[in-house]
DNA sequence: GCGACAG
DNA sequence: ATCTTGTCGC
């Protein structure tokens, strides 16, 4: 049953994509908007968030999303949400938002309406901010349409805007002395688009850190260090730990045991957070309309009929007619 | 054929 | 993202 991702988008999606990224791109804040944020131990911080989506094995479209909430500065997980998902859109690099992102507006939205005493003051997002070919990366995306502050966390260097991954990259990732240290990424204009992070001591991959949206990059850079007990900051860490769980169990039953012979050394889940009374569909409706499906269905082959003039619903009412 | 290529 | 085993180090 494992179908097959679509292909490469036609142009004419491509350039719809690029027009509804200026279009956000536009709604982006890359300053401080909370107090917490100004504070030297980040006072007033308490709840960080991630996200993440895992796949199933040989299947493009199936996978797994997951909203996770911990704890600051213990950084124990205090919520987790994961539903299985069918991806219609393609990975596109440069527009891999319109992949994901509906799904995790989706859990976002499930979280305020359920639980909005446990919505996070930040997420940390799979992915680049600003560090992205048109300024907007997924973190921004994600931003934008949550209207939450936003942290983009790669872990390769997207080489754009002149960023190279070449040797004086690599002696600049070599001097990087202790967790914590970090050097600027300047694209071509001479802008800053975001910071390498040697995220632990002990760390040789640095994290390629950058703003998605409603905070700074020196309080992005000094929160992801703050969250890393390993080099991948908790919260990302911890989605993507249980999204693949969730995917294990899920299919581990029906699907191939003999395939897998067994080798886990995994010791045990804490398991104290509402996964669910599970009366959930496999993927919840669309609570707030990010476009994003409709672009791709109203443009691509499969779908005969071409409307213009959709709406575009961010959250406060900050409204944008495509 | 070769280099790029967030996830 | 996923495909994949062992291995070196604390």
């Amino acid at each position: 049953m494992a179908r097959k991702a679509a292909g490469r988008p036609q142009e004419e999606t491509l350039s719809l994509w690029k027009r509804e990224q200026a279009l956000l791109k536009t709604l982006v804040v890359d300053r401080d908007t909370e107090a917490w944020q100004r504070d030297l131990a980040f006072s007033g911080l308490q709840r960080v968030g991630g996200v993440d989506v895992s796949f199933v094995k040989g299947d493009s479209v199936s996978a797994c999303a997951s909203l996770v909430v911990l704890s600051y500065p213990e950084l124990e997980v205090m919520y987790e949400d994961c539903r299985m998902v069918s991806l219609t859109a393609p990975y596109v690099s440069g527009f891999l938002a319109f992949r994901e992102v509906p799904f995790l507006v989706d859990a976002v939205q499930q979280l305020r309406e359920k639980e909005p005493r446990l919505m996070p003051q930040v997420l940390f997002v799979d992915g680049n901010g600003v560090l992205h070919h048109r300024g907007f990366g997924v973190a921004c995306h994600l931003g934008v349409l949550t209207d939450l502050p936003c942290i983009g966390v790669a872990k390769k260097l997207l080489q754009v805007d002149g960023l190279e991954n070449n040797a004086l990259h690599k002696e600049k990732i070599r001097l990087l002395k202790g967790g914590g240290d970090s050097f600027p990424l300047m694209g071509g204009s001479g802008t800053v688009l975001g910071m390498a992070l040697k995220s632990h001591d002990h760390s040789t991959k640095p994290l390629y850190v950058s703003v998605g949206h409603k905070m700074s990059l020196e309080a992005a850079v000094r929160l992801t260090h703050g969250c890393c007990k390993f080099r991948i900051p908790e919260p990302v860490r911890q989605a993507d730990i249980r999204s693949r769980d969730y995917i294990r169990r899920t299919l581990g039953v029906q699907g191939a045991p003999a395939l897998r012979p067994e080798r886990s050394k995994k010791a045990q889940r804490p398991k104290a957070c509402p996964q669910g009374a599970s009366e959930e569909p496999a993927v919840s409706c669309c609570v707030i309309n990010c476009s994003v499906k409709s672009t791709w269905q109203r443009t691509e082959p499969t779908c005969p009929s071409p409307c213009e003039g959709a709406i575009l619903e961010v959250h406060p009412p900050a409204l944008a007619v495509i």
